[in-house]
RNA sequence: UCCUCAGUAGCUCAACGGUAGAGCGCGCCGCUGUUAACGGCGUAAUCGUGGUUCGAUUCCACGCUGGGGAGCCA
């Protein structure tokens, strides 16, 4: 067990030239004394490399062989390098050995680099020298094969799964826009002010939540939404975001939802709707711009269409939760003013449109208690929802909450919910309270956007769902 | 919770109520430029419980497991 346990520390801190000499002595178990004739490097670096003798550490993708001559396919978490090891140039036994290598197999490959428009990735190693750190056996190969599988069979094998290009791709994208979101409110005075996973009673009456036994008498539930605690938080910092994982207990099940998923939600003091709005339009042209300049590579290996994200910019259409009934009513919709747009509305709604389409003020019945309601029209809450394009649904959803103290009672005592639970929360509005907003973005529904995946569960690297919480 | 579809080899799929097949994987052999390499040979299977029938992978009922969707939401 602990010379198992080295190797793989061995492995993972190879990249560091003063570890060379361990690391190889730790991957192969044998003594060598010469120095590193082969600087170890990352397959992403190769144009850097080129007909120099480098060392790769990783597992084998796939091989194809064709007699006398063999392509590994190494795989180093970073890409894929084809190598090519040629008989005649190699020792017999060593030959052999790359010949019968099994899929996933862990080894280091040394070799030169040299630019190949036959290979794959455009560069190719020809391989020196090899050193087997963990072989697969035959009697237990690796399950996933390089042929088609079910997603069952795929759900199962996640821990596996990941290793592939395709998820290897998302999660590289997923990355990205996590990196982006939190540069851009770092950089546009936010502060980071994380709230509770643990909390006393619902955010919002209405939604199932996950209960929890906290010690001996107590209930808890795993949070829903970071929101009340990111206005107490507003209030002491100005501009706030909280980013972290939400729950929610509802038996959802569609290719939209997931158990346990990641939001971010911003919040804002002396803030309105309109600010929110154009707050969540600057977020997303930017993070949408980011994942384009930086994760061409992996939007490639999707074959996502990249010419319907670069329409994402400013200004995005805007409409009215009034305009936006009678649009879809126009386009053949059951949907009657007063009630919340289904999938399939969100659908229709963006249709034609080459960016995300905001619509706010929606009646106040279909909304949670805190919203503020329309100085014009009481009957409507200043919320906004933003929809994405081709069929991804909502990506945010927020809008500016009631600052005064007496509507606030009225609304909980209307939603019949405890006021002595939200007695921190009433006390924002009594102490210098001021109009704010705020909203809260799905990180999966983003990313299956920009992947142009067909499901939600590709997006997380452990989906939970209704019937899976394995692996 | 409701609607709907599906469970056959390790994986992906075939098979009119009448002898369960193929591709991939794995094993052996061949091949010095392969691109999910290719060619040859071999290996291995009907989700569970009942029922209809001379005979059920096939038809029926229930159960279990999953896919898609509705409601709700991000």
């Amino acid at each position: 067990m602990a010379g198992r346990g080295a190797r793989t520390l061995a492995c993972r801190v190879g990249t560091h030239a003063d570890a060379r000499s361990v690391s190889f002595r730790a991957a192969t178990g044998t003594e060598r004394n010469d120095p590193m004739p082969y600087p170890r490097i990352r397959i992403e670096d190769a144009a850097h490399h080129t007909g120099e003798p480098v060392e790769i550490a990783g597992w084998l993708y796939n091989l194809r062989k064709s007699g006398k001559i063999v392509f590994p396919l190494l795989r180093d978490g970073t890409g894929i390098m084809q190598c090519v090891a040629v008989k005649a140039n190699l020792d017999e036994a060593l030959f052999e050995t790359l010949k019968n290598l099994t899929q996933e197999s862990a080894l280091i490959l040394r070799g030169k680099l040299r630019a190949e428009q036959r290979a794959p990735g455009g560069y190719e190693m020809d391989v020196e020298g090899a050193e087997i750190v963990d072989r697969v056996p035959e009697s237990d190969p690796y399950p996933i094969t390089p042929k088609e599988h079910g997603p069952d069979f795929l759900m199962d094998h996640r821990h596996l799964w990941l290793r592939s290009k395709r998820q290897h791709s998302v999660i590289r994208v997923r990355h990205e826009v996590i990196k982006a979101v939190r540069d851009y409110f770092d950089s546009h005075g936010f502060t980071l002010v994380d709230t509770p996973i643990f909390t006393p009673a619902a955010c919002e009456g209405t939604t199932t939540l996950f209960e929890v036994n906290y010690f001996d008498d107590e209930k808890v539930f795993l949070t829903q939404s970071g929101q009340l605690y990111n206005e107490a938080d507003a209030m002491a910092f100005g501009k706030v975001y909280c980013f972290g994982p939400t729950f929610r207990a509802e038996k959802s099940k569609t290719r939209r939802h997931l158990t346990e998923f990641w939001m971010v939600e911003p919040e804002m003091a002396y803030a309105t709707l309109d600010d929110v709005k154009q707050l969540a339009e600057d977020l997303i042209v930017f993070v949408v711009g980011r994942v384009l300049e930086n994760r061409r590579t992996e939007l490639q290996a999707l074959e996502r269409d990249i010419s319907k994200l670069e329409t994402v910019k400013a200004p995005f259409p805007r409409m009215s939760y009034d305009d936006a009934v009678k649009a879809l009513q126009a386009r053949g919709s059951e949907i009657q003013w007063g009630g919340d747009f289904g999938g399939p509305d969100e659908t229709m709604i963006t249709e034609g449109l080459d960016r995300p389409l905001l619509v706010d003020r929606y009646p106040t019945q279909v909304k949670a208690f805190y919203f503020e309601p329309d100085p014009d029209r009481p009957e409507l809450a200043l919320g906004v929802d933003v929809i994405a394009p081709e069929g991804y649904g909502e990506l945010i959803g927020g809008g500016q909450r009631i600052h005064n103290l007496n509507l606030l009672l009225k609304r909980l005592e209307e939603h019949k919910l405890p006021p002595e639970a939200f007695n921190w929360y009433i006390d924002l509005r009594k102490y210098g309270s001021v109009p704010h907003a705020g909203f809260g973005m799905g990180i999966e529904r983003f990313v299956a956007w920009m992947c142009g995946l067909e499901h939600i569960r590709e997006t997380i690297p452990y989906p939970r769902m209704l019937y899976r919480t394995r692996p």
